[in-house]
DNA sequence: GTCGCACCTGCGAAGATTCGCAACAGCACT
DNA sequence: AGTGCTGTTGCGAATCTTCGCAGGTGCGAC
């Protein structure tokens, strides 16, 4: 399938190596269809092939560096375990997270853009705003939970 | 002093019990010159009263419990491990954090505000967008690193 | 001042993530 | 195809953070 072969393409055009191990993990988390826990893709990638065994360090790894590079974005909420998303190359979305129930959305937030330039204006950072977890209520919890 | 007084006031406008163990962990939090881990604000606490020890869990939950109410705002950064800071309620700061050298720096951002009125028409969520973690690069490693 | 109910704390264990190091394996160059 | 340098991997250990539970304690009601 192609998608493995964009994936090789950009890892090495990025100037990282290729490994097995990385087109594994990277497929894996492409091709979920919602977010992964690290222990999620490490499960994905076994029930494919049991054979060749990926250890947990190197999903971290590799996922550290897939966010490095653009491919991947990690979200750390208030559950205490991170999980990723595969990022589409030069896209951009948000996520709010809910305080009280949990629930995460995605929302495509313009406005931030302009945090970005204020940033760059403000300290000289060159900020990723790209993959933001926001916190807050949602419309339910508001109404419901009172506040 | 007065500060322990307003916490003690603070805690309980809130709606929580105040207990000896938030006094401590509070005031030292808010004294700390800077951003302080978890272990930090244990080894203040106990630096300053060694004989009542106050338990690592106590401090997390705490500090989680301040977060919650805005006393503090966490920051979870690229190292691996989370920094806490006192947190003047109401105040807005944020925070963008190189990826490079690490480095973090404060910056108000006015933008932010419309990024959270943008949420609340798009998704219905009533954002708290008080103290964000924005990566980045910094404006010596950029120029250093190159890109 | 006493009582009782939740909320809190301490402790130990579990879970999540990062680190250090030696062995392995891409990839550029012959 | 062979070689070497260096980025990667696996493994186990260390570190950081969360959890569950039993006992303690703040605070409102008497």
């Amino acid at each position: 399938m192609s998608c493995e072969s964009e994936i090789a393409q950009a890892v090495r055009d990025r100037g990282r190596r290729l490994t097995m191990q990385r087109v594994r993990i990277l497929s894996a988390l492409r091709h979920a269809s919602e977010h992964q826990s690290a222990e999620q893709i490490l499960d994905r990638v076994r029930g494919g092939d049991p054979l060749a065994d990926i250890s947990l360090s190197t999903v971290y790894r590799t996922l550290e560096t897939a966010t490095a590079l653009g491919l991947a974005s990690e979200l750390r909420g208030a559950t205490g375990t991170a999980v990723y998303e595969w990022s589409e190359p030069g896209t951009t979305h948000h996520h709010v997270e809910c305080l009280a129930c949990g629930r995460t959305e995605s929302v495509a937030l313009a406005s931030l853009a302009l945090a970005e330039a204020e940033i760059r204006e403000r300290s000289g950072f060159e900020a990723d705003i790209r993959h933001l977890a926001i916190p807050g209520l949602c419309a339910d919890c508001r109404a419901r939970g009172g506040r």
